[in-house]
RNA sequence: CGGGGCGUAGCUCAGUUUGGUAGAGCACCCGUUUUGGGGGCGGGAAGUCGCAGGUUCGAAUCCUGUCGCCCCGACCA
């Protein structure tokens, strides 16, 4: 296959449009590969998808080879099934929703369980029909709240979508991995660098899921992992607990009047004043107990208080908090949840006071009251009084107070041991390629997906599923393999295998250019052959080097001697090549 | 949703403060020259100045409203 750049339906671009801010979206504009048509939506120009399809077939082979077979669901789909599993409601204001000429309520599919469930389950009945795995590659639709950084966070986007149906959960597991596996190779040959993280089931009602997670400046979660092989998403992230410390001996809590200490580093500088330690260390931070009040919406509606207390030297991270209380949405509490609650005193709470509990189930509040797994029995701290302007020191966990359980909400930090006793943890910027999850039973339930065993018993089918972004991994090989001239793409994605530029005006060498392209062609490579007359060759460079071709052969001065020149993109190492020997470089 | 910035030719931007005939570079078309690193010269086509209303003899420029886009944060199966 040959595609001419004299007739290519293409346009590069010499400025970088000043809607992109990240490489790949600014490259993929430059080189023409996308267009914006609307925040968060592209158009895709001849090379963007042709490099769109080698991905997906990059996925399709590897997806085939593990036993899945493609299908192909509607974008628009109707509301009831989403209905019964109470996501058209949950989904809230991130699906595109629209009506048809009767009224009837649609959405534009933000991903599929629903219809795949059904659809198996009109089809099938049996055990004997299982165990079946089935994906599509389909385009998805969210209202994001912020589409940023073109195709990495997109309201169009692709995706694969695969899910497992299996009798039972060692069928489950069996599918899981296969999966897994699949998608081990597909970032392998895609050249994509990635750690695989556990992360959080919760919100979808699973028991196992794990996230391939590619490293990036531009991503936007955090993975916690180390070089001994330790990986998690932070909100998976578990803090190692100390031991605890006995008790006895230990000095009784005194209460010192800390006037305007509303925040740790005032709290900190009045005790290193006011109450020094005896063994002459300065206080810090992480001597003090913060406290923090959240209020947490249950789902069913109600409304509870609960107080956070973790050392001072670290903060409550939102991830975490909203994974720890999940389905609960927890935000922090407001003026009027501390006017509900006089005994909060605010900047000065404590789960102690000198009268008494003040949190906790047996204590004066009831309110809930849950500590950092670091606060084990036997620590000592500084922490409010629940009197304005007051503060306590030396109060021991385990003996002065003891919290209702402990809650993963503190922020981790560079430097934090790992759960597993692997070391000290790093903090790496990634983004989400790819998604495995053991969802269970729930989808097969809500949608009422059963099949007879061999007792001829009805039996709940168990689900998996499987996701990967296709266009958002085509804007990470982008963001992870471009240079300052452009785009280097790798040869499995590559829109073409060989880009042979012709230079000069001499229309022999053209005809020298054409034979070899010819014969390219002939042994089934796909060149792309910049063919434009009184077109300079510093344009033809250029284009070159940012369209992104793993191969540059130019055909120019010493053509007419046999003589070309084949430049390795990523390298950018220039070695000549004699007429006679193009083919045999390019044998597949 | 909070904060910041921006809408003028396909792209990058000037012009807006101080109202007075719509501009430049690149890209595109024609001619010419050049041919190994986005070349030179000459000519040309191309814009409802985001949209609507208002003020004014006159609005890209001032006023009001509105729509859209980008960035940071919140959010993100």
């Amino acid at each position: 296959m040959t595609e001419r750049l004299s007739s290519l339906f293409l346009r590069t671009l010499r400025d970088d449009p000043a809607e992109a801010e990240v490489a790949s979206h600014r490259l993929l504009l430059r080189a023409g590969f996308i267009r914006r048509v609307g925040s968060g939506l592209y158009s895709w120009l001849p090379l963007g998808l042709r490099v769109r399809r080698n991905v997906e077939r990059v996925i399709r082979e590897e997806m085939n080879a593990a036993g899945a077979q493609e299908v192909l669901f509607p974008g628009l789909l109707p509301r009831e099934p989403y209905e019964v599993t109470g996501r058209w409601t949950e989904y809230g204001s991130d699906i595109f929703r629209l009506q048809d000429r009767r009224d009837a309520d649609h959405l534009l599919a933000p991903t599929h369980e629903e219809v795949f469930t059904l659809m198996v389950k009109d089809l099938y009945s049996s055990y004997k029909d299982l165990p079946l795995t089935i994906y599509q590659i389909q385009d998805k639709y969210r209202d994001e709240t912020r589409p940023r950084a073109g195709l990495l966070r997109a309201r169009e986007f692709t995706m694969k979508d695969a899910y497992s149906f299996d009798f039972d959960d060692e069928g489950l597991e069996r599918s899981y991995q296969l999966q897994r596996d699949a998608y081990e190779r597909i970032f392998k040959r895609l050249g994509l660098e990635y750690v695989i993280v556990s992360a959080d089931a919760g919100a979808m009602g699973g028991s196992k899921s794990e996230e391939f997670m590619h490293p990036t400046a531009v991503g936007e979660d955090t993975v916690v992992m180390n070089d001994s092989g330790y990986a998690a998403n932070v909100e998976a992230f578990a803090t190692l607990v100390p031991d605890a410390i006995p008790t006895d001996g230990l000095a009784q809590p005194v209460v010192h009047d800390t006037p305007d200490t509303p925040t740790i580093a005032t709290l900190v500088d009045v005790a290193n004043a006011q109450f020094p330690r005896e063994d002459g260390r300065a206080w810090s931070a992480a001597d003090t107990l913060k406290n923090v009040v959240l209020a947490l919406t249950h789902p069913d509606g109600s409304r509870e208080l609960v107080v956070v207390a973790v050392p001072g030297d670290r903060d409550v991270d939102d991830k975490r908090v909203e994974v720890a209380f999940a389905p609960a949405v927890a935000e922090p509490a407001s003026e009027a949840d501390f006017a509900a609650n006089p005994g909060l005193v605010k900047g000065y709470i404590g789960p102690w006071s000198a009268s008494g509990p003040v949190l906790g189930d047996e204590s004066r509040t009831g309110i809930r009251f849950l500590a950092d797994p670091r606060v084990v029995d036997g620590t000592q701290w500084i922490t409010g009084a629940n009197e304005s302007g007051r503060h306590v020191s030396g109060l021991v966990a385990g003996r002065d107070f003891t919290a209702d359980g402990t809650v993963e909400a503190a922020t981790v930090r560079e430097g934090d041991p790992a759960p597993d006793g692997s070391g000290p943890v790093q903090l790496i910027r990634t983004m989400e390629v790819g998604h495995v999850f053991q969802l269970g039973r729930k989808y097969a339930e809500a949608l009422g997906l059963s099949v007879l065993d061999q007792n001829g018993k009805r039996a709940t089918v168990t689900m998996g599923s499987y996701g990967i972004g296709v266009t958002r991994n085509l804007a990470a090989i982008v963001e992870a393999s471009h240079d300052e001239k452009g785009i280097i793409w790798p040869a499995e994605i590559a829109p073409f295998d060989v880009h042979v530029v012709a230079t000069g005006k001499d229309e022999a060498v053209f005809a020298v250019a054409e034979e070899v392209v010819a014969e390219l062609d002939a042994s089934r490579l796909e060149v792309l052959f910049d063919d434009r007359r009184k077109v300079s060759p510093g344009v033809k460079f250029k284009d070159a080097e940012i369209v992104g071709v793993p191969w540059i052969l130019v055909i120019g001065r010493g053509a007419l001697e046999g003589e070309f020149e084949l430049w390795n993109r990523a390298t950018g190492e220039k070695q000549p090549i004699r007429r006679e020997d193009v083919l045999q470089k390019f044998a597949k």
